[in-house]
Formats: structure tokens, sequence, C-alpha cells
DNA sequence: GCAGCATTTAACAATTACTTAATATTGTAA
DNA sequence: TTACAATATTAAGTAATTGTTAAATGCTGC
């Protein structure tokens, strides 16, 4: 993501809008604001920002109402919405989740778990654009929705660290991952790990989906051959 | 929704009940009024409207205590209430949800805004009702209107936090469920639990619907089998 | 304020995943 | 072919995660 994340802070309360696009400008964040749903709307359409931190009681027409209607606009379906709110009670948090918002913050808001939503948020949008969740190779299908691996319809469930390592190398049949690059994704580039860790998994996965499937390319590092 | 919406009025000042009903009137809805809290109360349960316009001042009995009195009548459980006041004061918001109000609307009332409100609540409230409220997997049954779970058209009532995990698990049965994903969707991102929280509600419904239904994927999350 | 249930915590056990270490085997360049 | 570095194979050790209990805490209706 090259872009500067933006913000909309939707509040009638300008002290409040003040405080959040202080925090949030301070975190890095290209923010606007709106006093109202409509005002909110209007602006989001033009702004096109990627989350909107929408206070739930405001005159007019309230956070709930303006989130189903933003909600159906076309260019702003993958917009995350966040409520702030002075009530916590469950009854709230329903129809908020109703209205399609995706997270929820009571008042006060403390800016540093405000922050460390809107990270986590992004971090989410980001995550869920470099993912497929399905490889499906005819024979060999790999579904991170279930964890769960399919060798000629065969149901096969493979720890964690093995579903990843298959799943990055089935990503691009063919293509040779260096030791590095393996590390680097499926471990983290932080972890250090010895050098035979690699093998063993690489052993656990020609042992429970075969053989012919990894082939090792010395001095280098693995493939994985449909 | 095929009746006419049902609204009661309650004011002690006959001049604002007038208002109130000519433009509630025209705006098709079906309007009766009270004068105080008491006569509220008694015609309520008669007239069983879907939303009350509450004055809070009033004498004999003001609006909050007739709202927690309303709220806690059966049959008038799912009766939306909105407040009127002169006062718009966060004090006097805060009892008042803190009564059970849904909404809140400061005199004087301006007709546009409060027909919007009410529409929008209506809005709410039939999208409440269309919303899937049964999951059906054939064997298990969950209801999110009775609160209750069939397992082989056996009833289980289970206790709140159980039916939540259950009904998110059950919503999408094989899609693994993270941690992070069942904290966030049924606590609240906010709320902040032990490791073990989950765990234990897993071993919970593991104990009452069967231990085979709920899949542990170690390092990842849950998901529900069927 | 108390009874009864719901929820959370805490301590520990059990399980599973992951890593290592030791040794064997393989592929390849001289 | 030989030497040797890279990889494979094991089994065992270590770490991480989850399961289980019981007890503590919270909550709600009387």
């Amino acid at each position: 993501m090259s872009k500067i994340p933006k913000i909309l802070v939707v509040d009638d309360d300008p002290d409040i809008v003040e405080i959040l696009r202080y925090n949030l400008s301070l975190g890095g964040y290209d923010v606007k604001s709106a006093a109202n749903g409509k005002e909110a709307i209007k602006k989001a359409k033009i702004f096109l920002p990627e989350i909107i931190l929408l206070d739930v009681m405001m005159p007019e027409m309230d956070g709930i109402e303006a989130c189903s209607l933003i909600k159906e606009i076309p260019s702003l379906v993958n917009t995350r919405i966040i409520f702030l709110s002075a009530r916590s009670e469950d009854y709230t948090q329903l129809s908020a989740f109703d209205a399609g918002a995706d997270d929820y913050i009571s008042k006060p808001v403390k800016p540093k778990i405000l922050l460390k939503k809107i990270e986590s948020i992004f971090k989410r949008l980001n995550k869920k654009n470099e993912e497929i969740t399905l490889i499906d190779l005819g024979e060999v299908k790999i579904d991170r929705n279930s964890y769960l691996v399919y060798l000629k319809n065969k149901e096969i469930a493979l720890p964690r660290k093995e579903f990843e390592l298959f799943y990055l190398l089935a990503s691009k049949p063919g293509k040779v991952f260096t030791r590095d690059e393996i590390m680097g994704k499926v471990w983290g580039s932080e972890v250090v790990v010895g050098d035979r860790t690699i093998d063993v998994h690489i052993r656990k996965l020609r042992e429970k989906i075969g053989v012919l499937y990894f082939k090792t390319v010395k001095g280098i590092g693995y493939k994985f051959n449909q």
C-alpha cells in the first residue's frame, strides 16, 4: 500500500472531531470530517475513505441510518465503518452490526485504543487483498477458509506451519522458492531457526501429500510440481 | 409488515399532543395519546404500539420512570421509546438511555425530523425481522428469536455467550474462525478477557451439543462441522 | 442482600506442533 | 570417482497451544 490511508470522522460535537482529527493525524492518516450523517455521505462519496468513524447519536440522521446508506453506495462497499458511542450495551452493538458496522468504540475514546483498532483494520484490509482463500489445482486444492487440503478429493488437515509452507509453494507451481524466501514468508523475518527446520517440514509434506509433488533444487530451495 | 404502525404519544401539554398527532397521522400512522406516565402505561398495555413518544418532564410520573416501567412489561419489550425534551444536555440523555430509551428528540420538535426518525426506526425494525434468525443445518437448528438450539429436535437452552459463540461458528460451517475473530464478534473488540475464556466456552458447547461438532485448528482457532 | 446462574480466572495437565541434533544419504564439481 | 557440501531422515527434546477443573467473580431477579 503506497497511499496515505484516508479516514473520515463524523460527529456533531466539534470538540470530539478535533480530538480525533488530532490523534489520527499524528498517526499519519489523511483525515477529513463531517458534522452529521448527511454531510458524511456527501463527503464520503468524494473523499472515498478507507475508514469512517461514525458517531451513533447525531441530530437529523443517526449513525446507524447513515451507515446503512453508506453501505449501499457501490464505491464505498469496502469502506470500514467504526461506530462511536456513549452507550456500550448489547442492543446498540447489535443494531450497529446489523447496519453493517465493522467495529465499535465507546466514548470516551482513548487515543491508543483508537489507533490500535485502526491499525489492525488496515492490516486486515491489506492482508485480504493479498490473500486468496482457495488455491485450486484440480487434483490438489488448498482452502485457507477451512484450513484444509484436498488431495484427489480426500481431505487432509495440516498443522499450521506445514499448511503455510504448502500454501506458499502451491501459490506458484513450478516456481523455485529459495530457503530465504520460505523462511521470510512462513516463519517471518525476525524468527531464527536452524537450517534443518525447513527440510523437516518438507519431509512431512512429502509424507502426507506425496513425494513427487515437492522437488528439491539443490543449493537453491524447493518447488511444487503439480 | 402489513399492519399500520402504531404510535403512542405521551405529553401533558395538549397542544404538543395535538401537533404530534396531526403530523404522525399525516405520515400514515395509527396514533393514540396519553397525558401522563400512568395513563401511558395503561394505554400501552392495550394498544401495544411499536413506538412510544414520551415527554421527559411530566407531572406525577416523569418519562424516565415511565420508560423503566414500560420496559418491564413483557408484551412491550420490543416497543421502541423516543424521548421528547426541552433540555438536550448529556445528563438527561444518559439517564434516558439507562432507562431503556431508544432515541431522543429535543423540543421544539420539527415534524420532518420526527417523521424521519420514526421512519428509520421502523425500517430498522422490519430489517431485523427479515434477517436470518434461524440457522437450519438439518440436525442442528439455531433460533435467534427464542435463543434456543435444537439438536435432533431436542430443545437445548444455552446461556448468552455460549449461544453467540455457537451462532457465530455455525453461521459458516467449515470456516475456521480465528480466536481474534471470535473475540471481536462475541465479546466485542474492546473487551479484554483471558486466553482460556474461549476454550472454556467451547468446552461447554462440546459438552452440551457434542464433541464432534467443534473442531480445534491449533494455532488458528475453531470451526463448526456439521 | 441473597440465591442462582453466567462468566471469567487461574492453575495445572494434556496434547500437539515445532525445532534440534545426530547421523545417513545424495548430488555435483573437481 | 572422490570429496564434500547440501539435503534427508530419525528420534527425541522443547515450546506453544489448548483442555480441564474448580474456584472466584459478576450479574439478575426476587
